[in-house]
RNA sequence: GCCGAAGUGGCGGAACUGGCAGACGCGCACGACUCAAACUCGUGUGGAGUAAUCCGUGUGGGUUCGACUCCCACCUUCGGCACCA
């Protein structure tokens, strides 16, 4: 047995050996507590890169943390494994999406293992298997026979040219990424789930401890309400519905308008307007949402030619159509209020339309002609007919008089009635693809729907497909697929869309309970031992989206009796089921993004011609920046870009100067040598987002073959704020493996002039217990909560206190013992394999990691002295040293005797002094 | 554009509930070891100044005995915006 620390060979080690003892095995035992740990799944994209690390390290060593606290812990891993990647790779390098994904599942598996977590492999799922799908397909059909699933309309991004769907990510600047053909927004029958109907539902989140922003941002992503709708009618008749929260206003309303989608377009167009309608459609059509609901673009519109009438006042207002009005929310119609709507009255102002102030407050004395923006405040109502000088405040919906009254006189007279909208849509769940999950139904040929019988699922994905380059998912040209017959004979039609993947990332944590289970998506006799998950932990990107998702499905399940057995099987174990399928996740934590490493460009000198003002290079040579001479025939500066052989150098004047180097140019890099190719010259890359096509991104492997897995946890969790995180540095990382090499020394090597010390309570032994017990209390609050870097750094700290003491008389002594044993059973979450290994090597038995947390005692931790700084005017100008129980009196006093203190009080009066406990004294002199 | 967050030495970061800004580390400098380099060990390290002292947590204001922390306004960067996951 060596006495050097070589991670490559005890990782392997201890890995087999906790495989081989089963020790991460995580089996339900009603005797413990039980804690069901998530990290989000990945997505197998090809390789683990940082990131992965980043995010899963931390959460396993607060696993590990939780175990060592006596809990039994659950902490699964598996694969999201559907998705747009695996079609590209089909389309583009013809590998079938299922072989591509197969493949990269298989490698990341290897590279999950070398990070030593505490991940039960015998709980993996995969998304894409269809013993995993067969129960999304089944999770589709239940919601289908509850009417939570349905048919609608959707805006797609569709390629004319292609005749397919295209994601959001394909589009970049309203054209094809592939093929720079235009995409347009068109209207598209879908399947959606009805996830309004759980709005007001999702926007409790009283029993959750999520991140305040995170349940800002669902708050008003779902975006409820309070107002009424009303129906306006066209002269012709035609009725056209508008939810508005102002019905206080609609005195005020001068026009209506329309979404371009709106399905009356058509209908009400006058002739006249016909072509001018038609035009602004087609270019209507081309922009993004998002563009048409930025509030600084300019809003355009055009006139329908129709007329409607004011319920209120029987006023004839134009009818327009305009690209700020979304289809998606509300009816998609909307009744303009310029004077009181900032974007009615842009429009208003732009088209000349009528503006009607209907609200004033005191003082005040609107017209309609002059007014400069629009009036969003309180006051009383005017031009309101019986309801002018009502009260308007400031509050939402019926807390506010005047829209209380009017509600009120609206319903009365059954013009209008009150109503709640919501601003999130009901979730979209069709996908034109083939690599997902297949919807389940059938559609007949009497037009009818039929929904697969639980005997036929899962419906299966075919594998003989072939990617057409057209982009079309080969489920519809798939005969085999396509052609079936319904329950009565006759021959049906599968519906060839399938699910967004969110579908699958929005129930695997029950699949993770039991991912062999055939009779259900869950086996309830684990789900009523280790649900609900105690701590989700991801990336906050999923803020909306994939949390709001997991929550409402939660929900629905819980609705539908999903949880019916599970809750049984609870009763019979004593523990009771109420309340705990509210929610899926009870705490959530949310960790940062690993960027890029900036590097710096080569600094070089240039020589050659000038060709005004680019040179055309035939010597470049690398240089140390600091080499760089004063004045140089040529150019000189660091590469900042490089695109062939075009350099981009940012000279002394901070300019940017171009230079074009000679295919046989001479260039020189002192650590390759002469003759390098133009390819060999790095560039600045600033930090971004890792990314292949950026050629930034960190693998890991690398750095766990140089350092070991142990030094890459450490240096994860240590070098960054994890909710933060940043751009990776590959420095840094030498404090970590400094740190762990000198844990493995202080341990395994003999100290070298250190005495044995039996006696017990010397001051030197009371200190090194103290700092043992600082640190206990230190490591133990940072895990709690999720300070995973000050953890490392108290350990640390730690490691340096050890590192003295083993040169004293405390070396071999109790208190020394005592030591080592904490370090190591601190360390154990951390550096798992180091930790196990010292933990042999220093007598102890397998493994470090079925210890108990130590636990710290407060008085053993107390300082009994301590230094107060003393402060004049809030300025340090010195500081004592006291015991820690020092009064208030006494402290002031003595603050005031100091030399450094006197200096600045001399010939001033004391107004007031400030104690604060065991810190400092503040005295205020005037 | 809208919603959410962040901004602290050369760099990553720390700072309990408003209480001595810069813990812990990287880097750097000097010294020891070495023929030498690397490693390792020791010392120092926010900036300016010989010093007393002054300045300093994105910018500008405010509250307070005291502000990285609270309030107002602004700037920059990042995440999300419904078919990337």
């Amino acid at each position: 047995m060596t006495n050097q620390y070589i991670p490559q060979i005890i990782e392997k080690r201890w890995q087999d050996k906790w495989a081989d003892t089963e020790l991460y095995r995580s089996k339900v035992d009603w005797s413990k507590p039980k804690h069901y740990a998530l990290t989000m799944l990945p997505y197998p994209s090809g390789d683990l890169h940082i990131g992965h690390w980043f995010a899963m390290i931390p959460s396993d060593a607060r696993a590990r943390f939780m175990r060592m606290r006596g809990y039994n812990v659950l902490f699964p891993m598996g694969f999201d494994a559907f998705g747009l990647p695996a079609e590209n790779a089909a389309v583009q390098r013809n590998i079938h999406p299922a072989r591509w994904t197969y493949a990269n599942i298989e490698r990341m598996r290897k590279q999950l293992r070398t990070m030593g977590a505490m991940f039960d492999w015998k709980r993996e799922a995969l998304s894409c298997d269809p013993s995993y799908y067969r129960w999304t397909e089944w999770f589709f059909k239940q919601l289908y026979l509850h009417g939570l699933a349905y048919r609608g309309e959707a805006l797609v991004n569709w390629s004319e040219t292609l005749q397919t769907v295209l994601a959001n990510e394909q589009v970049i600047d309203g054209k094809d990424e592939r093929t720079g053909q235009p995409v347009i927004q068109k209207l598209m029958t879908q399947w959606f789930f009805s996830i309004t109907k759980y709005a007001d539902e999702l926007l409790n989140f009283d029993k959750l401890d999520w991140p305040e922003p995170i349940k800002i941002m669902q708050t008003n992503w779902i975006g409820r309400s309070e107002g009424a709708k009303v129906i306006f009618k066209t002269e012709s008749g035609d009725e056209i519905e508008v939810f508005t929260t102002r019905p206080d206003t609609l005195w005020g309303a001068t026009f209506m308008a329309l979404a371009p989608e709106h399905e009356l377009v058509e209908k009400i167009t006058s002739p006249e307007q016909q072509d001018a309608v038609q035009a602004y459609i087609e270019q209507a059509v081309k922009t993004t949402e998002i563009e048409r609901a930025s509030e600084s673009r300019e809003k355009t519109g055009i006139f329908t030619g129709a007329y409607a009438i004011n319920p209120v006042n029987g006023q004839r207002i134009p009818v327009w159509i305009a690209d700020y009005v979304m289809i998606t929310y509300g009816s998609g119609a909307i009744m303009a209020v310029p004077a009181h709507d900032q974007r009615d009255f842009d429009f208003a102002r732009k088209y000349g339309l009528k503006i009607i102030p209907v609200i004033q407050p005191e003082g005040e004395n609107f017209d309609g002609d002059t007014m400069t923006e629009a009036y969003v405040g309180s006051g009383q109502m005017i031009n309101s007919a019986q309801f002018n000088g009502t009260a308007c405040s400031n509050a939402k919906g019926r807390k506010n008089p005047g829209i209380n009254a009017v509600i009120d006189w609206l319903e009365e007279r059954g013009i209008g009635q009150e109503d709640i909208n919501y601003r999130m849509r009901d979730w979209l769940i069709s996908r034109q693809r083939y690599w997902g999950a297949p919807i389940p139904m059938l559609h007949k040929e009497d037009g009818n729907l039929e929904v697969v019988s639980d005997a036929d699922l899962p419906v299966l994905l075919p594998d003989d497909v072939e990617f057409m380059p057209t982009g079309q998912s080969p489920l519809v040209y798939h005969k085999g697929f396509l052609n079936t017959i319904a329950s009565d004979g006759s021959p049906a039609r599968r519906e060839t869309d399938t699910m967004d993947t969110f579908m699958c990332s929005s129930w695997y944590w029950f699949r993770y309970l039991s991912p062999q289970y055939n009779a259900a998506p869950f086996d309830p006799e684990e789900a009523a031992y280790w649900l609900p998950v105690d701590v989700y932990t991801g990336g906050a990107e999923h803020a909306t989206m994939h949390l709001l998702y997991a929550r409402f499905f939660n929900k629905v399940m819980r609705d539908m009796g999903v949880f019916d057995d599970t809750a049984a099987a609870m009763k019979t174990r004593g523990r009771d089921p109420d309340a705990l399928f509210d929610e899926p996740m009870l705490t959530l934590r949310n960790q940062g993004q690993i960027l890029g490493e900036e590097t710096i460009g080569h600094y070089v000198l240039a020589s050659g011609r000038w060709e005004s003002k680019k040179l055309i290079a035939d010597k470049v040579e690398v240089i140390d920046r600091s080499d760089a001479p004063k004045e140089f025939d040529g150019a000189q500066g660091e590469i900042m870009r490089r695109t062939e052989n075009i350099l981009q150098v940012q000279t002394a004047s901070d300019e940017l100067t171009t230079i074009e180097v000679t295919a046989d140019a001479q260039i020189t890099i002192p650590t390759l040598g002469e003759s390098c190719s133009v390819t060999q010259l790095q560039h600045h890359l600033e930090i971004q987002r890792m990314s292949k096509s950026k050629g930034n991104v960190v693998n890991p492997d690398e750095f766990v073959q140089l350092y070991g897995s142990d030094t890459v946890r450490t240096y994860l969790m240590f070098a960054f704020d994890w909710q933060k995180g940043g751009p990776w540095n590959s420095q840094g990382i030498k404090g970590p493996q400094r740190f762990l090499e000198d844990v493995w020394s202080i341990v395994v090597d003999p100290a070298k002039d250190g005495l044995a010390e039996t006696e017990a309570e010397t001051k030197a032994a009371r200190n090194l217990r103290r700092k043992t017990h600082q640190t206990i209390q230190a490591c133990t609050d940072s895990l709690e909560t999720f300070s995973f870097n000050t953890y490392i750094a108290a350990l640390m700290a730690f490691r340096n206190t050890l590192h003295s003491a083993k040169r004293s008389a405390l070396y071999g002594s109790p208190a020394w013992e005592e030591a080592i044993e904490t370090m190591l059973t601190l360390l154990a979450p951390a550096a798992p394999h180091i930790s196990e290994e010292l933990w042999m090597r220093s007598g102890h038995q397998y493994s470090v990691h079925q210890q108990v947390w130590p636990a710290f005692d407060p008085e053993i931790a107390a300082e009994d002295e301590i230094s107060v700084g003393v402060l004049v005017n809030g300025k340090v100008r010195d500081r004592f040293t006291a015991p820690a129980d020092i009064s208030q009196e006494d402290a002031i006093a003595q603050a005031q005797d100091l030399p450094g203190v006197k200096r600045h009080i001399e010939g001033k009066r004391i107004v007031k002094a400030i104690y604060v406990t065991g810190r400092l004294v503040n005295l205020v002199a005037k």
